[in-house]
DNA sequence: CCTCCACAGGAAGCGCAGGAGT
DNA sequence: ACTCCTGCGCTTCCTGTGGAGG
């Protein structure tokens, strides 16, 4: 184990690494005060035995949505230590409906819910009883957008003050997509939207804040260059503005640098960084892409490499294939995997997944091609792409 | 102008697994 | 524990469309 000693005597360019953490929950939050306030304003009455008013939330990634209701949350449930309220936080994603989403919240006033079993009346009786003692319950769905029998689920739960004479039960929707909005029916709408809120992105130097204050408590004093953070800012803020993609850039920068065993972390390590990030990405959406969707990228990695049959098309960009020489490919794929192709309809709809991953880019054909068909190029290099797809298509 | 090409993408429906309700 | 229902992944069928070609 003497390796072991060498890497522990080692200066370590990290200080703490949990602080770089995307779960990680600052002491405050910059440039969120105006927001935790708003929060704070609305939620209020429930302290004092009355019915805040329902509240949604938006914002993209990375924009401190959940990191900001987790310190209110905190904070409110001091603040209800000896009085009648409490707040619950589900995750809709892992709770994504509105049996599971009951039984989550009712779970720790109920052990014995822990096993299935009990109808949605039961769990709904429940729900009134507990409320109707005085208690003010306020429910924060984070990610609501997945909850998929959400009207129903709105409707159970608003409906559920009806019939409450002291308590109440108040919802508090935190959701990345503008349009989910659209997905509701009038009724839930207008009961969820009392109050809405939007989490505007961090502009670069809301982030370079953020990230030198995660720099002085996450690594070692003086040894990440203001340039490097500034750049971390500036990358982050023109592709994103997620405050996360931010963090995972500098600690990836930080490992660069120790494993090369240099003492600061520069700006260099920052754009090298970033690259491997990119690589990352792509490795891991590859690996959690479905058997079929990865025969398609590879046909249209295979395709990429050795050229378009209709390559040599005048005013045809030559990096572009057609959806159609691409299926042929697809389905000689399979062949060399052993597994029956689907149908072109289906096929189309791959198409389409790759293309909200970022895999590919696709065009509709206009002059110059006969028909109407799609044009596709390839995202990353069809180099990066083939190894790991040989390997988890034929490798083993 | 008509026809053909090379598809796009909607509608209906099918078998299955797993979850909800009893 | 059992049944019924729903959602998912998929196929089949079909109509629509913009430009090339004659």
């Amino acid at each position: 184990m003497a390796s072991f000693d060498k890497i522990l005597s080692e200066k370590s360019i990290f200080k703490d690494l949990s602080v770089l953490s995307p779960h990680y929950v600052p002491k405050d939050l910059p440039y969120r005060q105006h927001q935790m306030h708003e929060i704070r304003t609305v939620l209020t009455p429930a302290l004092k035995g009355q019915k805040p008013r329902n509240l949604i939330i938006y914002g993209k990634t990375g924009t401190g949505k959940t990191c900001t209701t987790k310190k209110i949350m905190d904070e409110f449930t001091l603040a209800a230590a000896s009085g009648k309220a409490s707040m619950h936080y589900v995750n809709c994603r892992i709770y994504n409906s509105r049996y599971r989403i009951l039984q989550r919240i009712l779970k720790g006033y109920l052990p014995e819910l822990e096993k299935a079993g009990f109808g949605l009346p039961f769990l709904y009786e429940k729900l009134v009883e507990i409320a109707s003692n005085g208690e003010q319950l306020v429910i924060i769905l984070d990610e609501i957008d997945m909850v998929k029998d959400l009207d129903e689920l709105v409707y159970t739960l608003t409906r559920s003050n009806d019939e409450i004479k002291k308590g109440g039960v108040t919802i508090v929707g935190i959701s990345n997509k503008l349009s989910f909005k659209d997905s509701l029916d009038a009724r839930s709408k207008s009961s969820l939207y009392e109050t809405e809120m939007i989490f505007q992105p961090y502009t670069a130097e809301q982030l370079q804040k953020i990230l030198d204050q995660r720099v002085k408590e996450g690594f070692a004093d003086g040894v990440v260059e203001s340039g490097a953070v500034n750049l971390a800012a500036a990358i982050t803020s023109q592709e994103s503005g997620d405050a996360r993609y931010a963090l995972k850039l500098l600690n990836k920068a930080g490992e660069m640098a120790q494993q090369s065993g240099r003492e600061k972390v520069t700006d260099d390590d920052v754009e090298s960084a970033r690259k491997s990030v990119e690589i990352d990405l792509t490795v891991e959406t590859i690996n959690t892409l479905p058997e079929m969707h990865q025969l398609v990228l590879h046909a249209i990695a295979t395709l990429t490499s050795s050229g378009s049959r209709y390559s040599r098309l005048e005013g045809v960009d030559s990096g572009f294939l057609f959806s159609g020489e691409v299926y042929e490919q697809y389905e000689r794929a399979c062949k060399g995997a052993k597994k029956r192709p689907r149908s072109s309809r289906w096929y189309k709809e791959y198409l389409n997944d790759l293309e909200t991953l970022g895999m590919i880019v696709t065009t509709p054909s206009g002059k110059g091609i006969r028909g109407q068909t799609t044009l596709i190029k390839l995202g990353p290099s069809p180099e990066s792409v083939m190894g790991v797809l040989k390997k988890n298509l034929f490798g083993g």
